[in-house]
RNA sequence: GCGGCUGUAGCUCAGGGGUAGAGCACCUGGUUGUGGUCCAGGAUGUCGCGGGUUCGAAUCCCGUCAGUCGCCCCA
């Protein structure tokens, strides 16, 4: 390590030691177990894509964001995936004329950000996405905010710890028109909604008044952005609470039906200040925090229309979320729900108690493996079998086959690590008794 | 791009002008067959890097790099 250089991750990125993987795959089986059941098939797609897709969407100033490059004496610019949507609509605005609808799909695809690395925000990290395109129906918006809620319910989170909040954009639209928003100034008005606890109360109240506003239009519009309200109320409570006529609820009103039969009200509340910065979302927008409020947001999504038809594509309706497995990772942490968290451990550990037995040792191993069974051995040259056990008991194992001189009779010991109970067995029996028992592990 | 904090053994850290320590982890042994304990022993660092002050710097000063937290941004 003296003379050679030594390199490091670069920022941002992330080494998965066993124990850092396991809790990686323990997070992605419950993504991929939770999309399958309710009915949605994986993807995948390239990890760099032509720059111009995501300039297309998000303008020239997203390129400071952006790992891009060109090939040595090549063309055209690309750029690592920062976001899995453009891709998606990509594929759907190929081939989505040819598909069955709805497309239901989702995706556990590696992200890429130029940003500076903080808490719950690196520059690789896996995200989550699940979509459903083609059916422009609430029940749509439910299932896909069912399957999220699904994957944080396997993960060990329950109502009490996170919270979906839920916007509408038709629904604040309407609101803020009827506080005296023009159409035309509709953008600058969610632009300041989403932005409105990162400015000085005098900054908020200078733009509120170029949007149109009055000293009672502002304090409205205040009140309409720090409203939150529990989906299972009366919408009228809603409207009462936020100051906005209750029409400009109606929207809400199919959302609020799928959201609770779907079983999901308890998870669920409006937060009519939940925005978005993403210009391409069209209807419903939500978001999962953890309750403390303490990290970042866990996922994000909402309904984007229109999307699939800038992509060249059809005109078609569509609803997804993303999840990154990072902040989720952080709440996971805080909650304690990743301490039992840990690589598979063997089911056998075959040692052997004399150089004699080392042979019959292997071929046990052997055998067992070919059964299907996850077995370890030592590595060490220890005739301590006071050691070899430690060893066993470390790796995580239940069970150790212990080859000694009992091998002269043909039988080996059978020894339970838990209880420290040991049975003598013949060892033409070993793979049978050990493949036929319950166990839970490995 | 800006700011706070932190860089000493694999990890967590103590120390602090006279050329380095603890705990954990790791390795070996405790002689020929029973456990995460115990005992004994062992390896490991250019004290992030560069420069300055000094007889002497891990220690003080300056710079730089890296990590981390926050601001900006956040798809």
């Amino acid at each position: 390590m003296s003379n050679q250089r030594r390199f490091q991750a670069p920022k941002g990125t992330r080494d998965f030691l066993p124990e850092d993987m396991a809790i990686r795959r323990h997070i992605e089986t419950a993504w991929r177990e939770t999309s399958t059941r309710h009915g949605f098939e994986e993807i995948e797609g390239p990890t760099f894509e032509h720059l111009g897709l995501y300039t297309v969407k998000s303008g020239e100033g997203i390129v400071s964001e952006l790992f891009s490059f060109r090939r040595e004496g090549g063309r055209d610019d690309y750029a690592l995936r920062p976001e899995f949507t453009p891709t998606l609509a990509r594929m759907v605005a190929a081939r989505g004329p040819g598909l069955p609808r709805p497309v239901k799909w989702f995706a556990v695809p590696t992200h890429y950000r130029a940003e500076r690395p903080q808490r719950g925000r690196l520059r690789e990290f896996v995200q989550w996405n699940v979509d459903m395109l083609g059916l422009d129906s609430p029940t749509a918006d439910a299932e896909v905010l069912a399957t999220g809620i699904s994957a944080l319910e396997a993960l060990g989170l329950d109502p009490s710890m996170v919270t979906v909040r839920i916007s509408h954009r038709d629904a604040v639209a309407l609101g803020l028109e009827s506080l005296g928003v023009s159409s035309e100034s509709m953008t600058s008005a969610f632009e300041l909604l989403d932005r409105r606890d990162k400015m000085p109360p005098e900054v908020f109240a200078e733009k509120a008044s170029a949007l149109g506003l009055d000293d009672d239009g502002l304090s409205d519009f205040d009140r309409l952005a720090r409203t939150r309200r529990s989906i299972r109320g009366d919408l009228a409570d809603l409207a009462s609470e936020s100051g906005v006529a209750a029409e400009a609820f109606a929207p809400l009103e199919g959302l609020r039906d799928a959201l609770v039969d779907a079983g999901l009200a308890d998870w669920c509340e409006w937060d009519l200040g939940i925005v978005r910065g993403l210009a391409y979302y069209t209807g419903s927008v939500f978001e999962v925090h953890e309750s403390g409020g303490r990290e970042r947001a866990i996922a994000g999504g909402g309904r984007y229309d229109g999307l699939v038809e800038l992509m060249g594509g059809p005109p078609t309706s569509a609803v997804g979320f993303g999840m990154g497995d990072v902040v989720l990772g952080l709440v996971l942490e805080d909650r304690g729900l990743l301490e039992e968290v840990r690589p598979a451990p063997p089911r056998v550990f075959v040692l052997s108690a004399g150089e004699d037995a080392d042979r019959p040792a292997h071929r046990l191993l052997a055998e067992l493996r070919r059964a299907g069974i996850h077995a370890r051995r030592s590595y060490k040259t220890t005739r301590n079998v006071g050691k070899l056990l430690g060893e066993a008991s470390r790796a995580g194992a239940t069970r150790a086959v212990i080859l000694g001189s009992e091998l002269g009779e043909g039988r080996v010991q059978l020894k339970d690590l838990v209880s420290g109970e040991q049975e003598l067995v013949p060892l033409d029996e070993v793979v049978r008794m050990i493949s036929g028992s319950e166990s839970a592990n490995g």
